[in-house]
DNA sequence: CGAGTGATTGACACTCATCAACCCAAGTGG
DNA sequence: CCACTTGGGTTGATGAGTGTCAATCACTCG
């Protein structure tokens, strides 16, 4: 197991590119991989950490995905990010140093650790690693707010729509296919995302593929028609979007 | 005019703990104080800057109050976020150098500009100011989780409710009373943060006065009995969240 | 095979958006 | 000085879009 994991160093990682090695000489890649706690493989269901938690560490998302959501005082669950290969979770630590939000695996996953006070003097050390978790934490930012604009007004099926380019626009990004790809989420999950509940989200899916713009089985989505799909959200883009096709 | 903004520096401003002097020695704040630009006060619909502007700067709010707005292609408006003193705006660019977000003051304003590569040049030589900046940007990763809760799944009474909640706690923790305050915004504004429209906004303020709950003149808000608006919120708050009283 | 979880479908109710009229305060101009 | 305008806000009547509740189906697993 552990072997596996030392392989892939951040030199030769598939998402280098998406990460902190990014804009990084090869020097200070190694200084970086020098702090970089590699973790076994998270289990579906798995809690990566719990709200509240005292915060040592973000993790990035290096295979599988992942769903953050935090609890109000009844229980009542809030998805708020789903987390792909690249991106990074436990940010919204850096308030008060404990977790907001609880982050559970979804499917067999693998990620990395990066303990906060070590990453945080690297980056005073090394500028352009500075510069690019910066740039990955306005990736987390814009990233919300394009979850409000979503969940403001947006009619049942532009979320939806929305939630499958979404997720289009990632696995292409990743190299996958951008027109077939398996949800790692149930339908719940997707719902509470949405602001919907699970029947109107699975109605929403059944008129989609009546339409003949997506066909669905079970977790499997293929879109058969990303122009249509697009025509439903185009309206209600944020100008800066562009999606990719 | 001028004068009046030297005469403010950040070791004697009100918000400073609220701001990046917090947790400076003395000699650290005249650094940050070197890159500081104190702006011009903001007129009320002046923009700050707009959606997609090369971004150069971060700008702390001193005085006053803004909002944040994203428009989509046919020029929709989603507001994102209301900046109140001590709350720092334009960090949408950290992803690209532009700003994601038009900003505009809804009253007169004053606030400090602080140019990004200075700002992260300082930073890497002073730890408890890049601690403090990463503080702060956990805060507006906090507030938007808690719009996107708000956004999703709570009834009109219950929006409403927490808006005023909101701003209640955030005069608050500036020094002003948490009972009487004006709103700096419209009812426009105010339904579209909350994903409702005007109507619904005039129809929640108007039933939780009839009830005595609050008393509404125009922009000004009296909450007579902050326990009942509390109620109304209650059962959906995260549950690290502590309403102050 | 039966139990259990996840997903779909249908019937109905309710919240909130929509549309329209109206009110109020603050200008503005003849 | 008063009629008129204008922008912000309130109120009322109506209906559409979703939530809710319940039954059923589809898979998976023991």
């Amino acid at each position: 197991m552990e072997s596996i994991f030392h392989k892939t160093d951040c030199l030769h990682c598939r998402i280098a590119d998406l990460c902190l090695p990014h804009g990084l000489s090869g020097d200070e890649v190694s200084k970086l991989e020098s702090i970089v706690r590699r973790k076994l493989p998270a289990k579906p269901d798995e809690y990566l950490y719990r709200q509240q938690d005292l915060a040592h560490s973000v993790f990035m998302v290096k295979t599988g995905s992942f769903r953050s959501f935090v609890s109000d005082t009844n229980g009542v669950e809030q998805t708020i990010g789903f987390y792909l290969p690249g991106e990074l979770m436990g940010l919204d630590a850096l308030e008060n140093g404990r977790y907001h939000c609880s982050v559970i695996a979804l499917e067999s996953a693998t990620l990395c650790e990066l303990p906060l006070p070590r990453l945080q003097d690297l980056c005073s050390k090394i500028p352009s690693l500075q510069s690019q978790l910066m740039h990955i934490i306005g990736r987390e930012i814009l990233s919300e707010h394009d979850h409000i604009v979503l969940l403001s007004k947006r009619s049942a099926r532009e979320k939806m729509a929305t939630f499958l380019l979404m997720l289009s626009t990632r696995y292409k990004m990743l190299g996958f296919s951008s027109t077939e790809f398996n949800l790692s989420m149930r339908r719940d999950d997707i719902a509470n995302f949405l602001g919907l509940t699970i029947e109107t989200v699975s109605r929403q899916l059944t008129d989609l593929s009546k339409n003949g713009i997506i066909t669905v089985k079970q977790r499997s989505i293929h879109i058969n028609n990303l122009h249509s799909l697009k025509e439903i959200v185009e309206p209600c883009l944020p100008q800066h979007f562009a999606l990719a096709n």
